[in-house]
DNA sequence: GTCTATATGCCGATAGAC
DNA sequence: GTCTATCGGCATATAGAC
């Protein structure tokens, strides 16, 4: 049979997308290879055939999250979405609760400390191009410190949503957070 | 001999201590019991004369570390620090890079999503004092809109220098931060 | 209360059959 | 490439001597 050459890729992809969701809700030490397999619809023995350590795999769900996180947050957008539409989106409710299209900046933020260098650049490359994407919502050049200041703003207040778990007050986090952004933003400031 | 009496309190300080440093700087599942009880000076077996469980001791060494980082930042300041002197110290690279004195509340934060209500409750507590020592400072009400965005803006950029590590990109995170305390407060805005 | 020793289970990685 | 089986290590929690 020759569809083993089309078989690995497949198997390869459905493995990082069941990384992506379960690394994102639970970080990296909670989640283990068998239940990615599992959820790949493979078992634990034929992961090494695609990665080399469980880590290389979680720098590579780290970028697919960040992919598919963005893709959701910009379904049923304008073709040219506002800041202010996406950050509605982001700081929200169901976000910060989690479920499928998390954002792994936000939810990963502080699993990242004392992992390999692959995944620390993978979480680096992830950031800068989620402050590109604010700077082109909001017209500015990409170095600008309002984009980086709504960067801080949108991960921050979700990850501190997420831990403050039902209480009220993360809530309020989220509805600050958002005025925050429009105020810093209103401002036609240069740094 | 009576020095039982006080020896048990004693080793109880001590545990909670070494857990405070070492949980705020590495997180829960990559700190073993032996360790905490190594660096306090005793071994495995006496851990459970003092705590149910290891994350009964997490809760209670989030609420150490918080103490422990807020003397610290008050350390060598006027009597009244202002918050342009607070964020000074707190969004700094040393900070970021960790060490003794961590602030729990930005290293943890993605790590408390799971825990248990205890856990989770602590956390929360943790949160609301370190807004309400950010509203005194600023002279303002406790529920005041800027003290929340502040908190957010500093848990937020702290958490992410550290993740960012030594890539410039951390740096300009903690001077931005600063920057948008510094504007969001100047304005005498009320919500 | 503190120690040593151990029960029990989980996980990452490997070996070998198909 | 994928499977089953297993090695080796580490963790939480417990048992029992002192």
């Amino acid at each position: 049979m020759a569809w083993s050459k089309t078989h690995k890729p497949q198997s390869r992809e459905a493995i990082v997308t069941a990384a992506a969701m379960l690394f994102t809700e639970r970080g990296y030490e909670r989640v283990g290879i068998d239940e990615v397999m599992a959820a790949a619809g493979l078992t634990r023995g034929a992961f090494y055939a695609h990665f080399d350590s469980k880590s290389a795999l979680y720098a590579e769900a780290i970028a697919v999250a960040a992919i598919r996180a963005r893709d959701h947050i910009l379904e049923r957008t304008p073709v040219t979405p506002s800041l202010a539409d996406i950050t509605e989106r982001y700081l929200s409710r169901e976000r910060a609760d989690g479920g499928s299209n998390s954002c792994p900046l936000a939810f990963l933020a502080t699993d990242i400390q004392l992992r390999n260098q692959q995944v620390r650049d993978a979480y680096a490359r992830v950031f800068k191009g989620f402050v590109g994407n604010i700077a082109g919502a909001d017209q500015r050049d990409k170095q600008d410190t309002a984009a980086l200041q709504a960067a801080v703003l949108m991960v921050g207040g979700l990850a501190l949503a997420r831990a403050l778990g039902d209480d009220p007050i993360g809530d309020q986090v989220l509805a600050v957070s958002k005025k925050a952004i429009a105020q810093l933003t209103d401002n036609t400031q240069r740094s």
